[in-house]
RNA sequence: GCAGCCGUAGCUCAGUAGGUUAGAGCGCCUGAUUGUGGAUCAGGAGGUCCCCCGUUCGAGCCGGGGCGGCUGUACCA
């Protein structure tokens, strides 16, 4: 006795990795969507929802020895012991649709596609658990010309969403070109060991940006060593190896056509890479065919994209310009990527189906936007809020919210519990460009009160005496009731001419 | 995963050799200023001092373990 009783209470608080959107964020994001789309549509790609599950085998991620699926993603079973898991990214489940549909759609099946995708990884600054993308698929095009395609319409993208040209740059390499390059060096061989070797060197490969050539030598001979100790396993190239490596990654330039050249030279005699040079060549060609300068899309074989799926050309957008933030410079390099994977679909059908895509991560890109002052903002005004100063007149305030809403005006009746005061209060801090009291006198007089607060709050900022504040007019005026929406839409109008 | 730093109110933090009912600013809520946003004034809510174990008469403070966060690194379809 005497002792409170424990309740349980949960912690109110949102997973780690996740994040909640306000309102003006999504507005925003939603402004940017509609000119990704738009751009996409012009290019003729169709939209696609796909669910948000797969099953755990459709996505590849299922290990076989572990009899569950990959730690990477988000995983449960269902009833009947299949498992099911969160897709974490667009194409893998466009795969298994175009696999799952194969029969009736056209080919090439050209889609795009929006929405969430997970990860369960560590998060960081700017990198969590649920983000979004944006793709455009290709399915059923062998030729380059369709990854040309793509390089051209992330180009438009950016600048659609209003990153000035020279601010942006799309680089492209060929993984034919480098899988070239590995052959010609005598980086050759079969089976698992292979494989990880060469993965090896293109995960340093990718590091180049971060560890400058020094770390990333090191990491093609012995290994290397970070501040904290922590020390990376090598892929133990002999010198002449990590020289190869590191001259054509360093091939890059302004002239797509010289890049070509010295990638010619790189490979060799090694067939799959002058197939790759090749391709790289047409793609130049489309390109400037187009107009698309290397100012715009470059070549560069330093671009490696992750590991797994591609087979082709790669692609990837990258924001060169450097933004000043609270805690000092901000790069925001790469905001989207792609290329082409000729395997994906095959792993359902059997057959191989050529593809090529590209996707723009959503959520970097939008941070980006935001530090260039680039986002779409507010374009929504605040309703406007009738005060309910009666409770037995809730009728009346409500035939008066109809109104302004059959006039077109965004308008709501006051909810809360509380008095005059806090009404005002809540209008300002939802921003409401004024509100509507119909108190007793105001009913006696047949008439309402328009108080304009955005007017009032310019005002405030003069006054500092409490009795002048209270007396002043307050920036509102009394009309008849009959003119209400009249008096609102002239407010309004008001504001929107000052903008 | 590995390493380093950190963990007191919604936020930013204070907390005195270990010593009573743990504080400040801002924010939030209520009220006053004769039905009105700001200013001012008065009041109020909100804390398992990250958790557990230990040392001690006594732990926010000391020791051990855990959890969480930040930074770097690894992985990243």
């Amino acid at each position: 006795m005497g002792k409170k009783q424990k309740i349980f209470r949960p912690k109110a608080r949102i997973p780690k990795g996740l994040r909640d959107i306000p309102a003006a964020a999504v507005r925003a994001e939603a402004a940017m969507l509609a000119r990704i789309r738009e751009v996409y549509e012009a290019y003729g790609f169709e939209p696609l929802e796909t669910s948000a599950f797969e099953y755990a085998d459709a996505l590849g991620k299922f290990l076989p020895d572990a009899d569950r699926p990959n730690e990477g993603v988000f995983s449960l079973q269902d009833d009947d012991e299949q498992w099911l898991s969160l897709r974490y990214d667009l194409t893998a489940p466009l795969a298994r649709y175009v696999a799952e549909h194969y029969d009736g759609l056209p080919k090439p099946f050209r889609r795009y596609q929006t929405g969430p995708v997970w990860r369960n990884e560590k998060p960081g600054p700017g990198r969590f658990r649920q983000f979004t993308q944006f793709d455009a698929d290709t399915v059923g095009a062998p030729t380059v010309a369709a990854d040309a395609e793509l390089c051209m319409m992330a180009a438009d993208c950016l600048e659609a969403l209003g990153i000035p040209r020279g601010s942006y740059v799309m680089r492209v390499n060929n993984r034919k070109v480098l899988d070239g390059v590995f052959e010609n060096a005598g980086i050759t061989g079969e089976g698992a060991e292979f494989e990880a070797r060469h993965l090896t060197v293109m995960r340093a490969i990718d590091k180049l940006d971060r560890l400058g050539p020094e770390g990333v030598r090191l990491l093609l001979g012995k290994g290397r060593k970070d501040e904290s100790g922590d020390f990376t396993e090598g892929a133990h190239l002999s010198d002449e190896q990590i020289d190869r490596i590191m001259a054509f990654t360093g091939a890059g330039g302004d002239d797509r056509a010289a890049v070509c050249a010295r990638m010619g030279e790189l490979v060799g005699d090694s067939a799959r890479g002058l197939e790759g040079v090749a391709e790289m060549r047409l793609i130049d060609e489309l390109l400037s065919a187009g107009g698309y300068g290397a100012d715009r899309v470059a070549f560069d074989p330093s671009v490696v994209r992750g590991l797994g799926y591609y087979t082709g050309p790669v692609f990837e957008a990258e924001l060169t310009f450097e933004a000043e933030t609270e805690d000092g410079r901000m790069r925001f390099g790469s905001v989207g990527g792609g290329g082409r994977y000729d395997d994906l679909v095959e792993r359902f059908k059997g057959v191989k189906v050529p593809a090529t895509g590209f996707s723009i991560g959503v959520s970097r890109l939008y941070a980006a936007l935001e530090a260039l002052g680039k986002l779409e903002t507010e374009t929504v005004l605040p309703p406007v809020i009738v005060l309910t100063m009666d409770n037995d007149r809730l009728a009346d305030y409500q035939r008066m919210v109809m109104e302004l809403r059959a006039a077109g005006i965004r308008a709501e009746m006051y909810l809360g519990g509380s008095g005059m005061r806090a009404q005002v209060k809540y209008a300002d801090k939802r921003g409401a460009p004024c509100v509507v009291i119909e108190g007793e006198d105001e009913r006696a007089a047949g008439e309402v009160t328009i108080k304009d607060l955005i007017l009032g709050a310019q005002k405030a900022e003069e006054i500092t005496d409490n009795t002048e504040w209270r007396e002043s007019a307050h920036a509102q005026i009394s009309v008849p009731r009959a003119g209400l929406v009249g008096a609102v839409k002239d407010v309004l109008a008001r504001h929107t001419a000052a903008r």
